[in-house]
DNA sequence: TTGCCGAATGTTAGCGCTAACCTTCGAGCA
DNA sequence: TGCTCGAAGGTTAGCGCTAACATTCGGCAA
């Protein structure tokens, strides 16, 4: 009669193996690790001890299958390499972690039908919550993320519709205030430079649009958009692009502090003298705006608030508390500086 | 006689559910999704629209249980808002999600002992291959590494001894490097600025010490290290202080180009002509660092490719092959502009 | 003394999947 | 004709953990 070989080689240490040491059943061990207060302190001690001992690690495997809880979050972003999302990522890790969850980062590419692929492998790690940005989603994702009903977050933008969970401020709005900061400070020719042409890009541009509409000083020759991703070198490019289509231009609006960087090193180099000539501002409010000569006027944005209180929004939800508000406008802040 | 409740509500669709529907028994959908070339073309083809249909998404953990393998990286860099590691990070996504692979990624914040914490953490997850910043463990987080038998690659730094697998370049080479370039340029007083003193800034500038002390002009104040991260507004804020304790330099190596940025806009802002009165070097290659004026000389690293290379390395290892080599130096290169 | 309660621990049965071995069946060959 | 062989699919038994229910036992009110 022969035995059916057993699975693998000898693997880590198991609960069993920590319940045989001590004597006690597999689930006081689980208890005590678990839920401590379930378990005498005495008993406890001595299950403290030979895990210790045994080195026991537990199975997150095993843990999640018998639960049905992951214990794990998606969180999915445009760009890994762009500091606007990372700043994010940092908060949504600082609070998560300390929660117990696991974050499952996906890198979209600025894709909805990567984001959508994602999603789909995501889904099969169970998560017990979802953070993702913005709202510009494929059908199929909208329809993957409603079935699956899993708590999710949208970040940096505002839903406009409905009431799905999300935490950001208004990009529409941002755009108008810094358009409507320069026509007030009495620039008349205002030009509009944008790279990585995102939902959130297209809709500061709207915000431009309106309010040199509003004054009847919109002129299309002026707004200069290039896909690729914004660099500082993109922005002396697009500079001089900008200069041969509308020499006439007072200020230039950039989309992003790389941008803005990127041209005040051309204007420094083409001896236009800031802002006297041209007048310049970014947006985001990176370190380097505040520093440079002259320092450069932007709009900072609560990038990492923004994580913190979209993780904070997630606990609740995965804790199947009802949040405070579910739409929260951390808003941005307009930082005027020398280059205006 | 009373039927036990069975566990939790209407889950998901499983793998039964699929065999079920069909009519075939479990383990062939199993194989058809994961070995298709074992199960029938026509089979394989009613079991994918099975699988459409009832909208089938498998369950990682029941995966991972079952077959000891999680297809799970750890990857524990330093910081993560930090370009240097996020840019790696993006090389490592690149690469280990075509191949099936999950990133698991954990903020050490530069800390051995918040690393060894997030070690035994993510140990839990049984992942396949862990993926780590330098060789600066704790003696605890290098015993856990041995006994786990995980395929490790260390990245960032090359071992200085032991053959573990390791891709990066020699941060005291080029620290040396740009130290003898500046000194060849006829630099004579050379100062040091550093910022977030990890093990790699350290080495860079034993680096830049022993290059000075070879020419016999190695002078302690000339050096200025401040613990707190990497800035512009920082290197604005040290050239200050170094202009107070060493005024008489005519070179400055910035540990970073964050730095090296700020040092130029304090120059431009005290009238200190670049690279006239005073050189400046930076470190990493950051792309605004091309497009300042003057452009600033800096020693570019591979941070994309090492990323790209430790995960090629490590997909290697944990197939069970030979990686070609496990020992990978991919150099560095020292990019003369206009700064020096 | 009885009976009830609750704290502490145990028993049983899966969670959803796959490793390992087994069966079936038709093709190919001597 | 008998045999082998491999392709295609099935059976069984877990992986390591925890939900749900069960048991034990000392304390204590009636």
């Amino acid at each position: 009669m022969s035995e059916r070989k057993p699975r693998a080689g000898q693997s880590r240490t198991t609960l069993s193996d920590v319940a045989n040491h001590i004597g006690v059943s597999a689930i006081t061990i689980s208890r005590a690790l678990n839920k401590p207060e379930l378990v005498s302190e005495a008993l406890r001690q001595r299950i403290d001890d030979a895990v210790q001992l045994l080195g026991y690690v537990p199975n997150r495997a095993a843990r999640a299958l018998a639960s049905a809880k992951s214990h794990s979050v998606v969180v999915l972003v445009p760009s890994l390499s762009n500091t606007v999302f990372v700043d994010t990522l940092a908060a949504i890790h600082d609070t998560l972690h300390p929660a117990g969850y696991q974050m499952l980062i996906g890198d979209t590419r600025y894709s909805p039908q990567a984001e959508e692929k994602l999603l789909r492998t995501y889904l099969e790690y169970n998560p017990d919550g979802i953070l993702i940005t913005g709202f510009d989603h494929t059908p199929t994702a909208q329809t993957l993320l409603q079935t699956a009903a899993i708590p999710t977050v949208h970040m940096m933008e505002l839903a406009e519709q409905g009431d799905s969970p999300c935490v950001g401020f208004s990009q529409y709005d941002s755009g108008y205030a810094l358009t409507r900061f320069l026509l007030d400070k009495g620039y008349r020719r205002i030009a509009f430079l944008a790279a990585q042409l995102d939902p959130r890009t297209l809709k500061r541009g709207e915000g431009y649009r309106a309010a040199l509409r509003e004054a009847g000083l919109y002129q299309p020759q002026r707004e200069l958009a290039e896909a690729s991703p914004s660099s500082v070198g993109l922005g002396s490019r697009l500079l001089d692009r900008l200069l041969l289509q509308a020499p006439d231009c007072d200020a230039v609006f950039c989309n992003n502090d790389d941008l803005a960087l990127g041209v005040l090193f051309q204007c420094q180099r083409r001896q236009i003298a800031i802002p006297q000539q041209l007048a310049i501002a970014g947006f985001n409010g990176l370190d380097a705006s505040a520093w440079s000569n002259p320092s450069l006027t932007t709009v900072d944005t609560p990038r990492y608030d923004i994580g913190k209180a979209a993780a904070s929004m997630l606990l609740q939800l995965m804790a199947g508390k009802t949040p405070v508000a579910t739409r929260v406008d951390l808003g941005y802040q307009l930082l005027a500086r020398d280059s205006t």
